[in-house]
DNA sequence: ATATAGTTCAACCATTTGGTTGACAAATGA
DNA sequence: TCATTTGTCAACCAAATGGTTGAACTATAT
């Protein structure tokens, strides 16, 4: 493989990406980013004019990242009950890598709301596979007839909220760190067997 | 009933409450909580010294009342299967009257960790009736056996978390304003369902 | 070589922001 | 009544913060 140079304006977008991820907007310093990136804080308007035109292009990324990320799993060419774990799986493991970026986006998007992403297509969770394969399922009869977006906000809620809730939750719970692990796998299987169940018996 | 006048600092703290909740602690600015309480912000010096002491006060309130808000249901002489639509409708409702709240606690305590809850018991959930009678069923073999933890952190994360996320969801489903109303009242009825379902039937 | 365009930075600047001060009024109590 | 405490505010202040500038440096093309 190719030993690319980063340019500057990549060394920039990502120590922004960092900061921007962990701190929000308010939060976020430009030193700070500059720091990150080490260079100095002139090249972040130079290569992005302002705070707020740096943050709509972290913003904007950070979302496709994380809405995106589901839509080929969704697409695959299996079952939707072989998807359903499939999907679980790989939030839970998404939540692991980058603990932050939902938060991010969820956070951010209550302020910046349509603006920033108004010429960013909702991308069709709809038009999936997915999406199909359970609707099929409830017209004839097999599937429990709830609306699919029901089974998808589910899996989404119950695997993206107890990581960005965590600190919360072991607070509440006393659930030790040791402990937080196996509380993790334990959803892995807990999640996918409910939602399953509660679909195709009725 | 007394119409009890509400001292300078009763209504400081109240402006506090939503400016904190609804900005963050690094969004907020002091001069607007002042301008919502209608008076000097010299007052908030003089009643609270400094932002972070008036932040910590309004953050632990926040926490207390998020977290406690649901022992007393988890309480009631009633079984298990009839406590869980309760706690669903309490979420979901609580959600209604103050959407920013969960937000504003899960937000902030990524940062402000143990710190500012060192004396705040972490009020024992584990202690209710509810995880009793959860621990009760599974001994005796009609439950299924998975720990009761996860019930309650799947009760919260599938009622607490599409309220947060309501802008993202709506932007990743294309669900308008209209529909979201029923798109929660089949949550309010689904969460139940599921949950029952899972721990009875295995 | 040298002109041109792109890149980098130290030093500044204007505004915002949390916080302070001192004067003054309103209650409190002797 | 009058002295002391408590409450309120306009005017300030110092630090932080987003943003600008001008000069210097680098690479590339002619």
């Amino acid at each position: 493989m190719v030993d690319e140079q980063k340019t500057t304006e990549e060394i920039i977008f990502e120590a922004a990406l960092s900061v921007f991820q962990r701190k929000g907007l308010a939060g976020a310093r430009m030193q700070e980013i500059a720091d990150e990136a080490g260079i100095n804080k002139s090249m972040l308007h130079y290569y992005f004019r302002s705070k707020e035109l740096l943050f709509k292009q972290v913003f904007i990324k950070s979302f496709k990242n994380f809405s995106a990320s589901t839509i080929p799993i969704m697409n695959l060419e299996l079952s939707w009950e072989e998807k359903i774990p499939l999907l679980v799986t790989h939030y839970l493991k998404a939540m692991q890598t980058r603990p932050d970026l939902p938060m991010f986006v969820i956070n951010e998007m209550r302020y910046n709301p349509e603006d920033f992403l108004s010429n960013v297509s909702g991308n069709k969770i709809k038009d999936t596979v997915f999406f199909a394969q359970l609707w099929d399922g409830i017209n004839k009869g097999t599937i429990r007839p709830i609306k699919p977006i029901q089974i998808v906000v589910s899996i989404i809620s119950e695997t993206v909220f107890p990581v960005i809730a965590k600190p919360m939750i072991q607070h509440m719970t006393k659930l030790q760190d040791t402990n937080w692990e196996e509380f993790i796998a334990d959803r892995e299987k807990v999640i996918p067997e409910m939602l399953i169940k509660y679909l195709k018996e009725f």
